[in-house]
DNA sequence: CGCTTAACAGTTAGCTGTTAAGCGGTGCTCTAAT
């Protein structure tokens, strides 16, 4: 059976894209969609993420339905769907005039389109989930599916409305697509998702051909100083070729440093989501063609980049988490030529991420939504509940999103939502922001982490890949640490605790060893999120247990 | 939390230093005004 599966998915990804081989863990990971598991794969971009879907969908009985963050995005898969020669593939986005909605539907109702693709929120619209439901979509693949755990719980809250709507669609086989999730996420992305039976294909994220730096800097100015000398200098060694990334941590800078970087004769652009759509393209197709060497960008630079001759990209200060800082370098030498990654730190840049990442638990929202749906007489829609609330459908969401976690509401079918009877408002908002709040602190423990790695003395490939869920045996002698020769003095052990292992803490319970340094250890705890220990503390009073 | 900027005081007409206020990231969609 299940060779006959592999012989047709390589059939027809012959026929219809014309490639000739499949890798093993693409065709495992498609012959589990033919079998109908859930799929969740992690892999590095350029690896073949999208033919795990792409062609096990010209085998099903029914439309791909492909979910997708950036309408960008959608319409470079589109087009290369197109010029491969595959089956229609349409999208569905409020971009769209009437008309060509309507021939998007035909399509799909005509069953011509094999691939549909839309953002999340297009979900909230009974009627778009009508009409997928009657087309009955064969295979649901969540793209970038990370989103679902960074954005979902609160920039784009329609990130976490998606299982009703996939229990709706009488849950086909799920396809779930990323090239960065630490374990912690892959978890979040199968619980929120209602991922069922999953398979996870995940391979490693080791990038031997990137060199890790950090340079340390005390001052905002010396800073600056440092990067664009740093990158002027890379951009003008002899036989530069490609380009080369830098990241900010805000619009302001983005600017400015490409300006200090064009008086030198660096030829930069910014880029970030304050720009005019037309700009952000042209700064775009520049980078891919080779047109300028550097961009300057925030967070916003990113998604869809698959410029293989990254050389360099350079931090002039962390992200968030290092989930998003291992996706941003990783976007170096995807050639497996040598690339640098070096990130300019200052500890102050820490209280910035965290202050960007703080999420307000929403009392109030919180309580409204909860009495309203409580004296409802009877299940309601999300789009009427915001409607008679007056508050934003997106606050409204997010308030829903939070109830549903902790069991106070439910889906009702027909993309209805109910209050349990049984729960009081009083204690349906306690449990809402006990639930925010802890993950509030798991944001928080992420932002530490990010710290950790800045200031780590060990290999900081080994800390990077155990972060993933990785054990990397021997210092990897491609980082600055490695090059000081304060990374090979380490102990991969201290004591029993070794990266990976199990443990138990007296008060925050079950968690798994991260990183393992001379004299303190990273757990990430279930409960807590991630946490630095002291050896010693954790020796002399028998904090930690290991689980066998 | 900390950096940048605007306002102001002080001393004396073009600047310096201090203080307070404001801002800081990611994108979809829909609505209202031009």
């Amino acid at each position: 059976m299940s060779e006959m599966n592999s012989v047709r998915l390589q059939r027809a990804a012959k026929e219809t894209f014309g490639w000739d081989e499949l890798h093993a863990h693409q065709l495992e990971a498609m012959e589990h969609v033919l079998e109908g598991h859930d799929v969740l794969a992690v892999l590095p971009t350029g690896a073949g993420k999208s033919a795990i879907y792409q062609v096990p969908a010209l085998l099903l009985d029914g439309p791909a339905l492909v979910v997708s963050p950036l309408l960008a995005l959608q319409n470079d898969q589109v087009e290369a769907l197109t010029q491969a020669g595959a089956p229609p593939a349409v999208v569905v986005n409020s971009t769209q005039s009437a008309a060509e909605r309507t021939q998007a539907w035909d399509a799909v109702e005509a069953g011509e389109a094999r691939y549909v693709f839309l953002a999340p929120e297009q979900l909230a619209h009974e009627e778009v989930v009508e009409r997928l439901r009657s087309a009955g979509v064969a295979l649901f693949v969540i793209d970038e599916a990370h989103c679902v755990s960074s954005w979902g719980h609160d920039f784009r809250p329609d990130y976490l409305r998606m299982r009703p709507v996939l229990e709706r669609l009488g849950h086909p086989p799920v396809v779930a697509l990323t090239a960065t999730a630490a374990p912690p996420v892959r978890d979040d992305i199968v619980a929120r998702l209602g991922l069922r039976d999953v398979k996870e294909t995940v391979t490693s994220f080791d990038r031997p051909n990137l060199r890790l730096a950090v340079v340390r800097c005390t001052d905002a100015d010396e800073r600056r100083e440092a990067v664009v000398s740093r990158a002027t200098e890379l951009v003008t060694a002899p036989g530069f070729e490609g380009g080369g990334l830098v990241y900010t941590a805000s619009r302001a800078e983005s600017e400015r440093l490409a300006t200090e970087l064009g008086e030198r004769g660096v030829s930069a652009m910014a880029y970030h989501a304050g720009l005019r759509a037309d700009r952000r393209e042209e700064v775009h197709r520049a980078f891919r063609d080779g047109d300028v060497d550097v961009v300057v960008a925030t967070s916003a630079f990113g998604m869809g980049i698959d410029k293989p001759d990254i050389r360099f990209v350079l931090h002039a200060a962390v992200p968030e988490s290092l989930d998003s800082y291992y996706q941003q370098i990783g976007r170096a030498g995807r050639d497996g030529e040598p690339a640098a990654t070096e990130l300019f730190h200052r500890g102050e840049d820490l209280h910035l991420q965290t202050f960007l990442t703080a999420v307000r638990a929403p009392e109030q929202v919180l309580r409204d939504v909860s009495r309203a749906l409580r004296d409802a007489a009877g299940p309601v829609r999300l789009t009427e509940l915001a409607r008679s609330l007056d508050a934003s459908r997106a606050s409204c969401t997010r308030a829903v999103n939070l109830l549903e976690q902790v069991g106070a509401v439910s889906a009702a079918g027909r993309g209805r939502i109910v209050h349990r009877r049984d729960v009081s408002t009083q204690q349906a908002v306690d449990d809402a922001v006990a639930l925010s709040e802890a993950h509030q602190e798991l944001i928080r423990s992420r932002v530490a982490m990010m710290g950790g790695y800045a200031d780590t003395t060990g290999c900081r490939r080994q800390f990077l890949l155990g972060y993933f869920g990785e054990h990397l045996a021997e210092p990897c002698g491609n980082c600055d640490t490695c090059e000081a020769g304060t990374a090979e003095a380490r102990p991969r052990r201290s004591g029993r605790f070794t990266v990976q292992a199990p443990v138990t803490h007296q008060e925050w319970g079950p968690g798994v060893v991260m990183a393992v340094e001379d004299d303190r250890l990273t757990v990430l705890f279930e409960e807590v999120g991630y946490r630095t220990l002291s050896v010693e503390a954790v020796e002399d009073n028998d904090l930690l247990t290991l689980v066998s």
